[in-house]
DNA sequence: CGTCTATTTGAATGTACTCAAAAGCGGTGG
DNA sequence: CCACCGCTTTTGAGTACATTCAAATAGACG
């Protein structure tokens, strides 16, 4: 059950097993059904939460109604709102399970503890937000720079698998494209 | 010369003097006149870098030659290539001064030092990571939900004081939008 | 099997782009 | 101080890519 966290954490910081078990003694394992929600819009984002399996995705509604993917997370993902968690503002984003999935999560002040308690955390996680901030800036220059074509491929290139599991309209919507564009720009791709 | 500095990172954490005197002396000062790069494409960026005063810009090149403004740096804001930087890998972004500029800063092994010296440092960078990542899902959404017009005048929003500073061509690339459609953009707001 | 949702297709529209040229602005040197 | 040069901004005309709206088809699930 904490096998893939712990790989996860040894990606940027090596753990002693006690280290690792005062650790897990800290998270909450959760099990979500297909379309249960984590984090509602007005409510506050209280934890951090580690994909264990299965897959999640955060959105947005805008006024119309439309959805906005922002991110979505398969296993050995981490996802949050993280402007309500350091805030304590409430969200403005949903973020709910596209299949049964498992997750672990952590409490803000359990988290601030753990900092703490074991300061190696403070840098894994210093490390893996620079390495989302990394990953965000990609994708804000694919949508400067690229064409919605482009933009699909390079999608299909980086997450295969999601490509897999995703229904082709939340696609559309990660990419910010319509679901009616996608499936002519997937038509065109399938003549070539 | 290092006030500024100090309140921005005490806007996280709280320093002692002599943390904040061990700090200052890893530090490099540095001016840079208008036009001249802080960082230039192929070369690894191996420091962090703090605006002290003036303007910078982190931008690219695509294949064709032209350049998306991916990030502007004014005074109290931090700037660099985190991936070249995480990785070692050669940057594939240009920094360069907008106006003559004063920056502040620290070579990737000094930081490393600091943060086994100075843990609360460690924890500095993580708040203002996790901050900027915020910032740029902003942006991200932006992209996905907005038009040329509303994520301009997003950005005269959230940015006022850049709108004075910056030809309007370089706010255009940082839009992700033609400098003719901005003039054009503003021509439409301006009869209202 | 029937219902609900997702995907595809078509036609018309719109937003922003490209290319080209003119106008504006700022700095430099005669 | 003025004239010129280079660069930025504006304007125009035509175009392309993606959107909207509407309808048909296909798929999934109870």
């Amino acid at each position: 059950m904490f096998t893939l966290i712990r790989k996860n954490i040894e990606k940027h910081t090596r753990l002693s097993n006690e280290e690792f078990n005062y650790f897990t003694s800290l998270l909450q394992f959760k099990r979500l059904r297909k379309k249960q929600f984590l984090l509602e819009e007005g409510a506050i984002c209280s934890r951090e939460c580690f994909v264990n399996s299965g897959c999640l995705r955060m959105y947005r509604l805008n006024e119309k109604g439309q959805e906005h993917i922002i991110q979505f997370a398969t296993a050995d993902w981490w996802i949050g709102d993280q402007y309500s968690f350091l805030t304590g503002e409430p969200s403005a984003y949903f973020i709910d399970a596209l299949e049964e999935s498992e997750v672990l999560l952590i409490e803000k002040d359990k988290l601030e503890q753990l900092y703490i308690q074991v300061p190696k955390f403070e840098r894994f996680f210093r490390i893996a937000f620079q390495n989302s901030y990394v990953a965000l800036q990609r994708r804000i220059l694919a949508g400067l720079s690229q064409t919605a074509e482009e933009k699909y491929l390079d999608f299909l290139n980086r997450y295969p698998d999601l490509e897999q599991k995703l229904p082709q309209h939340q696609v559309a919507s990660y990419l910010g494209i319509t679901p009616e564009s996608l499936s002519r720009i997937r038509k065109q791709l399938a003549g070539k």
